[in-house]
DNA sequence: GTAAATCATTCATGTCCTGAATCGATAATC
DNA sequence: GATTATCGATTCAGGACATGAATGATTTAC
C-alpha cells in the first residue's frame, strides 16, 4: 500500500466524516445533533433502563456530555429521567412517546442517505457494504 | 429500515470517528493530526502543484485552515511554499523530499490500521470493502 | 488608470468535548 | 452505628478545531 488515500481506515474517515455531516443537516430540523440520536438509539437498544454512566460507556464520551446531550432531549420531551429508587444516585434515562417518533424520523433521514450515497451501487454491493460495517461495529466495540 | 444503528450512513459515522481516533493517535508521534496527512495526499494526488485555494476546495474545509495546515507542515519540512511567478497572489505547495517520506510512514500506518479492524475478515470481503469505499468517495466527490 | 475581483493571511468567534471540582447518595470499615 | 471512602450526576472552566469576516497584496476588467 503506497497510497494513504487507498487505505480501508483513509476513506471510513473521511466518508464518515462527510455522513456525519450530511445526516447532521437532515436532522437540523428537529433540533437534533447526531450524537442525541446515538443517545435515543442506545436507549432503544438496551431494553434495561440505562444509566447515564453506561450510556457514556457505551457511546464512547464523558459522562458529562450525556448530561447535555439529555438535558436538551429533556427539554424536547424525548426522554425522562427517573431516579432509580434501589440506589438514588442513578438516574435511569426512558426513551418517551415522543422520543420514539423522533428516533424513527431520524432513521428515516439515514435511510434516504443511505439511498442517495449508494444510487450508483448494485443492491447486492449495497447490502454487504451494510453488512460488513455491521461486522467491523461490532468488532471495534461499538453499539450495533 | 426501522433501526437507525444499521444503516450505511451511520455505520459509516461512527466507524469513521472511531477511524479518525485511531489513525490521530498512530500518527501522533510525527506531531501530525489526520486533516494534515490529507493535505500532503491531496498534494502528491495533484501532479500539478496546487494553489492553496485549490487544496481548500478538494479538501473541503476553508481556505484559512490550509493556511494553518500549510503552516505548520511547512516547519516539519514537509511542504515548501513557493510563489506563483506567473500569479504572485498564489502559493503554491510543493511536498518535499521530507514531507514524502512522512506520507509513506503515514501511509503504513494506516495500512497497519487496515489490518488490525479488518482482521476478522475474509481477505475477498476486505478487498470488496476496500473497492466500494472508493467507489463510494469517487462518487461523493472526495478526493480518492 | 481606476475599480473590482482574487489569493493568502490574520483574527475573533462559535462549537464541541473533556477533565477537575462539587454535591448528594451509598458502601465499607472500624 | 458513626466515620470515611467511593460512586453517580452535575456544573464549570478550558482546550482543540474549524469557520467567516476583515486586511493586504496582486491581478484583471473596464
Amino acid at each position: 500500500m503506497n497510497d494513504v488515500k487507498q487505505t480501508i481506515a483513509f476513506r471510513l474517515g473521511t466518508l464518515g466524516a462527510l455522513m456525519q455531516d450530511r445526516f447532521a443537516a437532515r436532522i437540523e430540523a428537529y433540533d437534533l445533533k447526531p450524537k442525541h440520536v446515538g443517545l435515543m438509539a442506545a436507549l432503544r437498544g438496551g431494553a434495561t433502563a440505562a444509566s447515564q454512566q453506561d450510556l457514556a460507556a457505551r457511546l464512547g464520551v464523558a459522562p458529562s456530555l450525556v448530561v447535555a446531550l439529555a438535558d436538551h432531549l429533556e427539554r424536547l420531551g424525548a426522554v425522562e429521567r427517573v431516579r432509580d429508587p434501589d440506589d438514588r444516585r442513578r438516574q435511569t434515562l426512558t426513551l418517551t412517546e415522543r422520543g420514539a417518533a423522533l428516533l424513527h424520523d431520524c432513521a428515516a433521514a439515514a435511510a434516504e442517505l443511505d439511498d442517495e450515497i449508494t444510487a450508483s451501487l448494485p443492491e447486492s454491493e449495497r447490502l454487504a457494504l451494510r453488512d460488513t460495517l455491521g461486522r467491523l461495529a461490532a468488532g471495534a466495540g461499538l453499539p450495533h
